[in-house]
DNA sequence: CTTGAAAATCTTCCACA
DNA sequence: TGTGGAAGATTTTCAAG
């Protein structure tokens, strides 16, 4: 699909703010609000959007420790693989999960209240699948956290 | 803020799709839409729910390759945080920053088109701040990667 | 908390330039 | 593409049980 740079600025805006009423879009981006309800439903059907969610508070939901955890296996089969797998995608601390080029294979974020929460999720982790080398590393302060992708590379 | 464990459903399907009507909401925590209502608002109050956002897809956005960066530093001095810090969060690719207990100073997330972007994006990085190790990892596969908070840890 | 409903606001779509 | 407006939904507030 094609964005023009107004489609551009639809999406910079509702990355920030999706509680924008249509009309409100429209006038920041020069548009009327028909020809600009249009394009987010194009962009929506398009999966350019893809959906809408509500932000919490880590801190006020009790999640305030971010912890990465970097793995390293020594098992390579496929069973092995989408056993780990699914087990790492059903624990709700896992907010983030890749698997890695280089020295580590697997990079996941968590995030819990504390030490000891963390210690439950690491027991978690290790029980049932073999790794061969699990090291965490505690974010001590968040610098910079966002959703919004960068759209200087589009079109 | 207390919560109980209707608002925690409430977060739930928040986090999961903002669209839906307050009505729909409401019948599927089992309340009629006014109380309904009523708490969203209120945990907006509150500060639980920070804001509502659009996300995208990051392959049709042009960013479909994610980079880790780990920073070491010598200089520690404050003035050299400040201006590292606020050199990181001006870089738009750069979608998570923290400053990190244990053998890496800082880690950041970076999201970029291919290689040859990322290159651009690093050079900016080492460009005015002197940093002591810079290394990266390419993500291969993106296994989980979701903005909802585990709602396990309140009250 | 619930229901019911009124008022204000938005979204959605239509006809037309 | 754009504009303006009509029709239909929704949100938001209120009174009363």
């Amino acid at each position: 699909m094609k964005l023009d740079s107004i489609d551009i600025r639809i999406l910079d805006i509702l990355q920030q703010n999706a509680e924008l009423q249509t009309a409100e879009i429209a006038q920041q981006v020069g548009l009327s609000t028909t020809p600009c309800w249009r394009r987010i439903q194009r962009l929506k059907e398009a999966g350019v959007i893809t959906r809408q969610v509500a932000l919490l508070d880590a801190q006020k939901v009790n999640v305030g420790v971010t912890v990465f955890v970097s793995v390293r296996t020594s098992t390579h089969s496929q069973e092995w693989f989408e056993s780990f797998k699914a087990t790492v995608q059903a624990i709700p601390e896992v907010v983030e999960f890749y698997r890695m080029s280089g020295e580590v294979d697997y990079l996941l974020r968590v995030v819990v209240p504390d030490i000891a929460a963390y210690d439950r999720v690491y027991k978690r982790l290790i029980a049932g699948t073999q790794l061969h080398d699990v090291s965490s590393s505690f974010a001590m302060e968040e610098l910079k956290l966002t959703t919004a992708l960068p759209l200087g590379y589009v079109g």
